[in-house]
DNA sequence: ATGAAAGCGCTAACAC
DNA sequence: GTGTTAGCGCTTTCAT
């Protein structure tokens, strides 16, 4: 089969094509079509684009890419899909990149360390330059590897201390996890257990030592005894989660001596997955036993009762964060260890009962 | 500031850095790091591996997939990642994927066809040869455009008729529709009300005709009366569209003259804010109404009462697409018009009541 | 088993 | 305002 001018099958047209066709020389034609406001003639630049539909010209970013060493993407590394805080993280990144007219795409690490390195990796080799994680990773090596190598990087959350080349975009969740137990106290509960996954997450503690702080404040008794860890840390193919270790542990929680009268769980789902066994088991909330969540997911308005909780702005922590993001990746100097910390806000449902 | 050889700041080394510290030539490093099993001697792919790591090398892959006209990628496009049924099925896709060696990439269109074009045409740039989507769009011009540069496309839902060059990949909506219907029959109802989303996509009404079927298999009386359909169709920046649609659609619903038994929703999330909003209406499911959804999403079992439903195999769906697409993209020969049916199944909790 | 060199599609000096 | 040309980092003939 011979390649005839007039070719039937028509190979992948480029900007050569273009040049051409509309009988100028490709810099016009790049300059035409990228070359922010060079000067072009109008009669050319009509030409051109005259030519470019003849041809079906479809621009390659890769080329382009290689010449300018600019790749404007944002990579987001998330460890779930299944837990909606991060999604709504993504909506409001992604709402905020496409203002700014940066593309992102997002990958899911699957709380899996290792696919999490392999992912920056692969982000490192398509020289994508910004990378918004929520790291599940112990070691930060990835993420220093990464920015040694020109790019930017924003953590949502991480295991290791926060270095100051990151840009940190959290929640404050040590005020998180004391809002939510002063709540519990207020309504009279001094019996108080806490559920959560496992510690290794620095967001993880944090809430744990916000929950310590108000429990000091009121001068109550607490201990490690009331804090129940969920020994294993992965993602299911196919369910949540999360939502299981809610309903591992309430009845690990039962079958204790000690009697509480109120639950505090470390994120929505959690909780979520508790009332739902409390409920198999004929437990009532809150008449029975109380509990209060973290997050503040769509899901919990959702559910009977529905679930008081903390409500973190992740939304608006995404598009906060996406714009230091961009500005770091814009600006040559190092914009580096700059802190988002976003209040929380209690929301006041039907999963807590005032005591007395 | 002068560079000097030493420098401090290194910039990005290459393969013609690592050629010079190996002491090679440059297509050798190539041959050595990715050229297959072209014949490297061990001696120097030794050299050639140390050099590596004394430069700090990182392959660029744009430079790579500008010269092989090869973007190992697949590109997925989901309408929202606010519904499980899609976060299911890029669980599945991105298993297999992984298992394949490929790396995939995903994006919301938000349930904007504008933007699924922009989606689209940013994917084509990047050169990405796979695409995975479930189109929001009317027209097919997008992706049939996608194809004539070169590209795969695997569809899971498409408003427009099926063209022979896709790759089809959906769960048969008209028996998923047939299941729900005969159940909702079997049961003893004979008054079934169905809510819906816009009918726009094919998938809809697919749903539809197999309920049709059903309701005429038993003679039973059915016209447009019975469905309700959401007057409008968008993704909300925070919260869940067709949660929503449904908290909408049944208060319209128990406002006509006509009192139905049981409500038939086409969606899982649709079927939950529909019992949402009787709970707050104090209508008791499943003993003042029926409800049946389809999709069998997580939060089906997770709410009260728990959801009757028909299972769509998501995750099996996502995981046979996915190969089906690696083979497209590796064959050269044109694997077009495959199409994957995955059969529904129906699955009985507690929002349905037997009537007589 | 290795090297030299052409070129993938694009941009950005540098000329005119 | 427009054209010429030298690469960006890589692979891949074609030699040797």
């Amino acid at each position: 089969m011979e390649e005839n001018e007039s070719n039937v099958k028509r190979e992948k047209s480029t900007i050569v094509d273009v040049a051409r066709v509309a009988g100028t020389s490709v810099a016009t034609v790049s300059r035409a079509l990228s070359g922010g406001n060079y000067p072009v003639s109008m009669a050319t630049r009509k030409k051109i684009q005259l030519a470019v539909e003849t041809v079906g010209y479809t621009p390659n970013l890769l080329g382009k890419m290689l010449k300018t060493k600019f790749n404007p993407t944002i990579g987001i590394v998330i460890p779930s899909y299944q837990n909606p805080f991060y999604i709504q993280l993504i909506h409001g990144i992604s709402q905020k990149a496409a203002t700014l007219g940066y593309t992102i795409s997002t990958f899911s690490s699957q709380r899996n360390a290792l696919m999490e390195r392999n992912l920056i990796k692969q982000l490192l080799q398509k020289r994508i330059m910004g990378l918004m994680i929520a790291s599940v990773d112990d070691s930060a090596t990835s993420l220093t590897q990464f920015i040694s190598n020109g790019g930017r990087v924003c953590v949502f959350e991480s295991n290791f201390k926060d270095q100051n080349t990151f840009i940190v975009a959290k929640t404050d969740m040590i005020e998180s996890g004391r809002v939510a137990m002063k709540h519990l106290i207020s309504m009279g509960h001094e019996n108080i257990a806490i559920i959560t996954t496992p510690l290794s997450k620095q967001s993880r503690s944090s809430t744990i030592k916000g929950c310590r702080l108000a429990m000091d404040e009121y001068h109550h008794e607490f201990t490690d005894e009331d804090i129940i860890i969920a020994p294993y840390e992965y993602e299911f193919e196919d369910g949540l989660y999360e939502f299981e270790v809610g309903q591992d542990l309430v009845r690990i929680l039962l079958d204790r001596k000690k009697k509480y009268t109120a639950i505090l769980a470390v994120n929505d789902l959690i909780a979520c997955g508790i009332i739902n066994e409390l409920k198999k088991m004929n437990i009532r909330v809150p008449e029975d036993i109380s509990v209060i969540g973290l997050d503040d997911i769509p899901l919990s308005s959702m559910i009977t009762p529905a679930l008081t909780t903390v409500h973190m702005p992740s939304y608006n922590l995404g598009q906060k964060a996406c714009q230091l993001m961009v500005d770091a990746m814009v600006n040559q100097e190092e914009t580096y260890g700059v802190a988002l910390s976003i209040r929380p806000e209690l929301v006041i449902r039907d999963s807590v009962m005032r005591l007395k």
